[in-house]
DNA sequence: GTGAATTATTGGAACGTTCCAAAGTTATTG
DNA sequence: CAATAACTTTGGAACGTTCCAATAATTCAC
């Protein structure tokens, strides 16, 4: 910390020039690393920086290279610590790219996607990450590829198209989730939770699959629709209960909704596990230590932000490379709920 | 994967001016909505603009203007939802106020929290908000004075000083819980989770003080130290079964240590409620629906987040404003746990 | 010791906006 | 209807940086 006179001038490069004696080009390149200027030139202008607390200014550097060093992410469902993890998957790698990340979170609301989206324009981002909010209409592609700034699509996808994309192989992960139910011994198991949607009807898929390996009938009753959140997992399993009170298990649309249904199960005095099977899917944190710790399937959310993040900076670092895409692998996670 | 050629030329003001016959400095005017310009004429402009795909480029403006719309949030532990709550709080008041987020994420990271803070100056931020690190020095205050950029820290304090800060009374909440538990009937109640730190030994007072007011000793032994995660919630309790098994309640630092409680619990087939009563702390949305419903002191996390937001943004109205605070005032919120 | 090659440094023109002071209109007044 | 007030519009100078082409200083080869 140097003296700070109550200067109400900024100090800038031309003023760090002054200080140590050469131009500001000098300055400038100093300043971003160049090799061409020699050490010694180097090191005075650094000190003359230091010793004007001198502080880069980046938006001006940004207009006239036109780069920029953000990346906007937007989030539907911060509440659903799937995209939590995800989200510090992103973050993590972004900034250690030395990018810095415009977050947005959309609560699932199109309209204010489309805003945040377009301010992300005008803040000229270098790149944009986006898990659309439910309904968002597929011609946001074209939206996005018109803008000309690169993106990629992670989690939720927006059907066929050539955009780069990073989500989980939802369809195999319910499908070994249900297989995994049905070898146990269950002759019947549910599908609880969630709504219809692009994601909703891979993991749907999934769950058909199985049972037709094993040469069951899908039946629609035996499928609960509901909010994909703890609450709809709640009102879900108490629908399951009393609508279907001869099955034993189901598995869940995604973590929490098990978690809902967990709670609604504790309180008819079952235990998961003993009295009823349950899966999950994500392999949240808070999985590990629910009450009983949950069997679900592993998608490993925050590598798959990481993942997410890096094709991003692929593609920004090649515009012109074929379509990236990157699927995450579910694993079964084996607790005590199955 | 670029459909569209790079387009040839960005288009600026200038070339709206010159579609519209009009100069670009009354395309500016028109842009930012001024009442000069007469309405037939703003009309024209934005039809130009609208007809040339004219796109904001926000950073010149700021070069000259010297605004900024970007506040920086620097979050350090995503992973515990009280915290994504809070963040979404803030997110929305921000939002909605017409600026734009800079989220970092710094995972208790001093070091790292100091890079981002900085990367934020870079960026020109309009303001900061700042949940520090765990052992984040005192003198980031200072610092960020010194910056001249308006700040407010939340959740988190930093000591006394005269800085913004929106938290809750967590003395108090802690007091409610453990009085509410002490009421019960319990002649002795534990205290579960968290690691020294500004805010435990607030929580801690609250629980000793609620101790006193009963005329009951407190007892070093009573107070189980770990970390402030689901995982040192599950780890704390079951040291607390084992140490201390004639212990029948307990209040946890916060409700994810509470969830942990809960899991342990759980393990050894009791159910919290009836066999153990167990108290939490925030009242995240989870807990209405964790296994069983978890009784907790709530102190409305996305308000808290609103709250901490609109401080910062009084602040940006007013630099010279005295010291702004806000303290969520703690309310027990009673469901199945005790 | 000279010309060429190499290495360091530099001034000035961008980048796309906003601000300012001033000019050009149109409306109002006595 | 001239003088003035009020409303509209406008060039050009910033803002702080990077880029470019060019110059200055140094080293090299013979």
């Amino acid at each position: 910390m140097a003296t700070r006179p109550p200067t109400a001038r900024t100090i800038t490069i031309v003023d760090v020039a002054a200080e140590a004696k050469v131009s500001k080009s000098t300055v400038s390149l100093v300043l971003k690393g160049s090799p061409l200027i020699k050490g010694e030139t180097a090191e005075r202008v650094k000190e003359a920086a230091a010793r004007l607390g001198y502080v880069y200014n980046r938006r001006a550097g940004e207009l006239r290279g036109n780069s920029s060093n953000a990346i906007g992410v937007v989030i539907n469902d911060l509440m659903n610590p799937f995209f939590a993890e995800v989200l510090v998957g992103i973050e993590r790698k972004l900034v250690d790219a030395g990018y810095v990340v415009l977050m947005a979170h959309t609560g699932e609301d199109v309209a204010l996607q489309e805003r945040v989206l377009q301010s992300m324009r005008e803040q000229n981002a270098a790149g944009i990450m986006l898990c659309p909010a439910l309904n968002t209409p597929r011609a946001i592609l074209k939206t996005l590829q018109g803008w000309g700034i690169p993106f990629t699509v992670f989690v939720r996808n927006l059907g066929a198209g050539n955009y780069d994309f990073a989500g989980s192989d939802s369809e195999e992960g319910v499908f070994l989730a249900t297989t995994h139910l049905l070898d146990a011994g269950h002759q019947a198991v549910g599908f609880l939770g969630g709504q219809k949607g692009v994601v909703f009807n891979q993991r749907l898929a999934g769950y058909k699959r199985a049972l037709q390996a094993k040469r069951l009938a899908f039946s629609e009753d035996l499928v609960f629709y509901g909010n994909p959140s703890r609450e709809g997992g709640y009102q879900t399993m108490n629908l399951l209960l009393t609508q279907a009170p001869r099955l034993k298990a189901a598995v869940c649309y995604n973590d929490i909704v098990a978690f809902g249904a967990l709670s609604a199960l504790g309180e008819k005095g079952q235990r998961a596990g003993a009295d009823f099977a349950l899966m999950g899917f994500d392999n949240i944190l808070d999985t590990a230590h629910s009450n009983p710790p949950l069997s679900t399937v592993d998608i490993h959310p925050k590598a798959l932000g990481e993942q997410a993040a890096s094709i991003l900076l692929q593609r920004i670092r090649e515009p012109d490379a074929k379509r990236l895409v990157y699927t995450a692998q579910p694993a079964l996670q084996l607790r005590q709920t199955a």
